[in-house]
DNA sequence: GTCTATAGCCAGATAGAC
DNA sequence: GTCTATCTGGCTATAGAC
């Protein structure tokens, strides 16, 4: 991160103006300014705004897929994994606190990224753990659920709060010291209370 | 809904491509093209884009907030009220798939909102809602917890999947059909983890 | 590689006929 | 109220000097 080339200086300051203003509302300028930088060498490096786009967004997507493999491909005991996983999954959050709500939205504005990228990628595989799930329940240590809702469960704890920070500092009247506070807090609260819905 | 007024035409087709696309991927072509109108109309009802836009978001934002009031201002027992959100809250955003993710994007894009906004509007307030769990912590019906991770866990569950829905199809790899039906299945799923997991 | 200047296009907004 | 035609500004992208 020590933006040492001209290139590196670009990318640092387009993944900044684009993860909080999205693709469309990123304007080229405001990068080149960001990066302190004449707005030709964008061009120069990346030949157009799509393509520095999409190393934005491979690059942040190729950081947060991983972190999904901590839950999926580990082998450990499934409340174990939980408790790794969330405390991990939020500690990473807040240090990209931009990262998750900008891939959801571009997925959402751009479906057919989907395909180029999940597939060209390596998608995080979730397979194994839906197994692990039903072996687990099998053995009567977790009560009986469709696997694919826990996951849910997970995820939507662990990431709603960030991609919804505006709305819920705004609705629950809470200072940004505050809202880290409570994120801190989750990364045990969360495991805690999942592992109590779902132990037999 | 009947789209009798030329106004009504304008609104419902913005509603449909701002949605969709957000205020910055929006154009008002596209707008007129999906009313079926002339975009010299758009702006003699609405003068400009920002505007019309802010009809389009003030619209939006009018109808999830009466929803939260559900939880906030319902006068019930707290397992009940839990039930009877999550169960309507899902209810009305499978009715709205939209609405969350682009109120959410918006927000994010520009937290200025929040202000003019949330405050003109009246904004749903959760203060007896955090009162009666306080008090239900010390009555002993249910165990100690932050109100405000206790609403956090609430809302995680029902709106993310909606939010991430793209990436979270993508992921576990499911169908529309799959994914509507997980949803529905979540209708009572949700009350029930989040009641044996606050349950004394 | 880096800059200035500018081409070219596209989108929002308006003028004015009907 | 509704349309066509057009203006204007802003943005991406490139040409070309250094």
């Amino acid at each position: 991160m020590q933006d040492s080339s001209t290139e590196e200086k670009i990318l640092n300051a387009a993944i900044r103006v684009f993860q909080k203003k999205g693709m469309a509302g990123s304007r080229m300028q405001e990068i080149a300014d960001e990066a302190k930088i004449n707005k030709a060498m964008l061009h120069y490096y990346f030949r157009n705004k799509q393509r520095l786009f999409e190393a934005v967004f491979a690059q942040a997507f190729s950081k947060l897929a991983p972190q999904l493999n901590l839950i999926f491909n580990a082998e450990e005991a499934i409340f174990v994994k939980i408790k790794k996983f969330t405390s991990s999954y939020i500690d990473f959050i807040l240090k990209n606190p931009y990262l998750p709500s900008f891939v959801i939205q571009e997925l959402n504005n751009n479906p057919e990224f989907v395909t180029s990228f999940v597939s060209n990628q390596g998608r995080p595989n979730p397979k194994s753990f839906f197994e692990q799930v039903e072996k687990e329940i099998k053995m009567g240590k977790i009560q009986k659920i469709n696997p694919k809702q826990l996951l849910m469960n997970i995820l939507s704890q662990c990431l709603f709060p960030f991609i919804a920070e505006v709305m819920v500092k705004a609705l629950m009247q809470i200072s940004d010291k505050e809202f880290t506070q409570l994120m801190e807090e989750r990364k045990t609260l969360i495991s805690d209370q999942i592992i109590r819905s779902i132990k037999a």
